[in-house]
DNA sequence: GTCTATAGAGAGATAGAC
DNA sequence: GTCTATCTCTCTATAGAC
């Protein structure tokens, strides 16, 4: 990646925050050094502390940047009324559209929790805590309105988003399917979920208990040592 | 994690395993450092290269080990023959006895991926898939049958399993469900999403198109440099 | 099989010239 | 704002005594 010579402050900046979202989604965090992240911006290892701290900043900037995005956009997006179908609609179309949009981002948010130092780690939990209240609002709004038939709303809640989330591990642009397809199909696993009501019928045909059995022995390469 | 001094290659090499586990588990492979992993063993950091060639050698073993594990497990506990229906849930259910039993090794699998070279990831990756497909015949099957409604079987396969087994990513021994607490609940859920049939009603009453707003400017710390 | 000691490479971070 | 140079530390991996 080539650079033309001479200061360009904002350009840098933005093209370190480019690359370095690339360089840990691909390696991780901690694999990727701070010499790797500085070639990809075409300038010495030494200048990128013109645009933070210490790698930990670097990182934690990244992941708070995103979050505060992410729940501005969300804001802007939900209906403030409505059925919680429609609702629920809103949230899963926003999601997906959002996931499809910035999977790097999305994706260190993520796997990335690992390498925040304590603080920081409380103040994306905290924002990540929001994200999943508003999610858990109107489930329990649709269970009380009769709309949805949940078990258990928490554990919708993880579920849904684990199920939606997941699509940034696996997303590439230009694949088999659109933005819109994506949503199309995800919003109809998840009303389909949430509508709920026929738990109980077929466990009964199956309930034998699936027992998980224990760890083979010598894990560890065989016939080293 | 003291230690009686002296030879004893088996219980050393459990020992390793199960701290790489952890420490991997907690921290990330790159981020774990072969000295931290003999100081919880209560060995040098020299001795572990009794036990493999190198750090490379020693996640992939962890992982493959998994796998292999996870692998005849799922063949045990698969039902045969039986409706779509039966055999779905019989997979749930495996699948979340299994996220609870391990959920350390299933989160790595998943987690360090990215952390192993081309040929060791190319050997999970084949077994990952080999995994996949048998999920993703229960849903084409169901559907032949008309058990189930599905309108994507392969998005309904990656979102099933990134459902399930994101269970490892908060699941704590000793929480609020049990492990039969959460087969049921996971079990309700995953049959509703694949019986479905209802996906087009509410998608037209919030069907907007929902943009996802620009990226911030500034995203590193401002006002340094 | 475990230990001590160390080689050799690469990491993050800083200083000062331009 | 960027560069070169370097400090200091830690890392993986190896060698050889016991």
């Amino acid at each position: 990646m080539a650079r033309i010579a001479g200061s360009s402050g904002p350009r840098t900046e933005e093209a370190i925050r480019r690359a370095g979202l690339s360089l840990i989604a691909t390696h991780g965090y901690a694999a990727m050094s701070l010499r790797q992240l500085a070639a990809e911006v075409g300038i010495q290892q030494g200048s990128l502390y013109n645009y933070f701290r210490n790698k930990q900043e670097f990182l934690f900037d990244l992941i708070r940047g995103h979050m505060l995005d992410l729940h501005a956009a969300l804001d802007a997006a939900l209906l403030p009324e409505g059925s919680a179908e429609a609702r629920l609609t809103r949230f899963t179309e926003f999601h997906v559209a959002y996931h499809v949009e910035r999977p790097q981002e999305v994706f260190i948010c993520y796997s990335e929790l690992r390498s925040l130092e304590p603080d920081n780690l409380a103040a994306v939990v905290a924002m990540r805590r929001d994200y999943e209240r508003k999610l858990g609002e109107i489930l329990d709004d649709g269970r009380a309105t009769g709309e949805f038939h949940l078990a258990d709303t928490r554990m919708a809640t993880l579920a849904i988003l684990a199920m939606l989330s997941g699509i940034c591990t696996w997303y590439k642009p230009g694949g088999r399917l659109s933005t819109d397809g994506l949503q199309e199909i995800f919003t109809g696993m998840v009303l389909a979920l949430a509508r709920g009501e026929t738990q109980a019928l077929a466990r009964g045909e199956a309930a034998e208990t699936v027992a998980v059995p224990a760890r083979r022995r010598g894990a560890l390469r065989a016939g080293i040592g």
